[in-house]
RNA sequence: GGCCCCUUCGUCUAGCGGUUAGGACGCGGCCCUUUCACGGCUGAAACACGGGUUCGAUUCCCGUAGGGGUCACCA
């Protein structure tokens, strides 16, 4: 089992005031935490809040933490929690230490809620699931907003019934308003009267997501709560338990950020229409690199001048929550793919090949790493860049496309049959021969290069889009090239298919 | 509906009282060029609206409109 308390970390880490970057003395070293619940995949936008407090953490010299929010037994499956810890290794965005898991710690949580009821801040609630729709029913019909009372409350400790099931509800303050100094909403004021006596502990004896998230956040020494805004009202709630057991426990209040949520391009919620799948999505299906998502969530929603390419280190350096925008923003696919084209052109050889591999039936890697230099400058994503290699590995008769189809002419094939008697004397099959030699044949006929490389190029790729047409010559080799080239040449005099 | 939050080109954003309102993606044009990309140059494109405050508002304040979030014994 796995548990800090605040004491023991802030003496672990051995500092009680680190100065932060911005040469501000900070009370306690930060400790930043994600934590999603295992109900599907990393979404982009729960990727984006691991990413912002992974950021922060590491800006401060502090400690990023994973903690899986699991107590929904019923919705939380393993395969879930996979994919989370699957697709936060692909980012590079894995906790400083082992994750915590929330439903392990139930009895802690069941421990604080008793001890806010023996402290008169929380009350057994004997109220039913029917008690509380009518009530509920009766306020919507009298146009006014609901707001629980619950008898018990007030009630005598006396008057409780001994067998009867019961919740345990807050305390909630009612009078007076709660201020979060929000690092980035800024100042947010609710009256204390919006704050309704929630449950702290189900009938069944089980913590709620209300209490679980302040009793866990506590326990690891969570500094600051970095989240998505749909949070924000909840952090009202949450503020009552953590002020509530301050003066039993000593608690202190996290500083908050909320961060906007990520919109669909159609401004409306982020849904599997518009993108909001999971990261493993854009890596396996879209061919998207890690650096290129990061680089991508990090500019949405937060920027630094006119800066657009921006590594890790860099990201580290500059990342701060005073720079993160308040309004929502939409997911634009197009820029992650222009993201993704400038570092697939940065990325290594072997690296690139590997992925292609993958992708590519029987595909050699040598050689698609030779080739990659050329291939991946005019790709996108992975899934562009085995597309444009396959023809590397294809068999003859090539497959043509239909605009390759009708660029071999007779007259074309013509021209391939000169160009294959010609280029089977070169002897040296270099690019820069090559190249010498098809130039030199093209002025002999008057013709423009094009004329001779567009026809070469269907015939050596099936296609009309390749790389540049000495390069594929090289690296398809003397005897596969000749024998493409003859396999589509009219009258391919002395050559064998 | 109550409460909370938001509003600069189509999109992501810079701006933090005085700017020809900048950059990036996308889109158009030109150049480069053996195709496609890359790259370079260039064009169109924004301060939601109405009141204030001020010598002066994109910037500060208040409304309006629009958008979003949240109102469970889900997280």
């Amino acid at each position: 089992m796995w548990a800090l308390d605040r004491k023991d970390r802030t003496m672990a880490s051995g500092s009680v005031a680190a100065p932060t970057q911005d040469g501000v003395k900070s009370p306690r070293p930060v400790v930043t935490r994600f934590a999603p619940s295992p109900t599907g995949y990393l979404h982009i936008g729960g990727a984006r809040t691991a990413l912002f407090n992974w950021l922060y953490a590491r800006h401060h010299d502090g400690t990023y933490l994973l903690r899986i929010e699991d107590t929904d037994r019923a919705r939380s499956t393993e395969p879930a929690i996979d994919a989370i810890f699957d697709g936060l290794r692909w980012l590079s965005l894995e906790g400083d230490e082992p994750a915590t898991f929330q439903f392990a710690r139930s009895d802690r949580h069941a421990e604080v809620a008793h001890k806010l009821i023996a402290a008169g801040q929380a009350y057994r609630c004997y109220m039913t699931q029917d008690e509380l729709a009518a009530h509920r029913a009766k306020a919507q019909e009298e146009r006014r907003p609901f707001r629980l009372n619950s008898p018990w409350r007030d009630a005598d400790a006396a008057d409780q019934p001994t067998d009867a099931p019961y919740v345990i509800r807050i305390k909630a303050p009612r009078d007076g308003e709660t201020v979060i100094d929000d690092l980035v909403q800024g100042s947010v004021t609710v009256r204390n009267e919006e704050i309704d006596d929630f449950v702290l502990l189900r009938s069944d004896g089980t913590p709620t997501y209300m209490l679980a998230v302040v009793v866990d956040d506590q326990d690891m020494g969570v500094t600051h709560v970095i989240r998505g805004d749909d949070h924000l009202n909840n952090a009202f709630r949450q503020l009552a338990i953590i002020d509530a057991m301050s003066s039993i426990e000593g608690w202190e209040r996290p500083t908050y950020g909320h961060v906007p949520l990520i919109h669909g391009s159609d401004g409306a919620k982020l849904s599997k229409r518009h993108g909001a799948l999971g990261v493993d999505s854009y890596r396996d299906d879209l061919g998207i690199l890690p650096e290129a998502l990061f680089n991508y969530l990090l500019r949405l929603g937060w920027g630094h001048g006119d800066d657009e390419i921006i590594s890790r280190d860099q990201a580290v350096a500059w990342f701060d929550m005073a720079d993160v925008g308040k309004s929502p923003s939409r997911f634009d696919l197009a820029k992650l793919q222009n993201l993704n084209g400038h570092y697939l052109r940065e990325a290594n050889d072997a690296r690139l090949a590997e992925l292609v591999a993958s992708r590519l039936e029987g595909a050699d890697r040598a050689l698609l790493t030779q080739a990659m230099p050329v291939l991946k400058v005019r790709a996108k994503d992975v899934n562009e860049l085995a597309e444009s290699a396959a023809f590397l590995f294809s068999q003859r008769p090539l497959e043509l496309t239909e605009k390759a189809a009708a660029l071999l002419t007779d007259e074309a094939r013509d021209c391939l049959a000169a160009i294959h008697t010609r280029l089977s004397d070169e002897a040296d099959w270099s690019a820069e021969l090559l190249e010498a030699a098809l130039k030199a044949m093209a002025e002999e006929l008057g013709l423009g290069l094009g004329k001779l490389a567009q026809p070469l190029r269907a015939a050596l790729t099936g296609r009309t889009t390749s790389p540049g047409i000495f390069d594929v010559l090289v690296l398809l080799g003397r005897d596969e090239s000749l024998a493409r080239i003859a396999a589509q040449a009219t009258a391919p005099a002395g050559s064998q298919v």
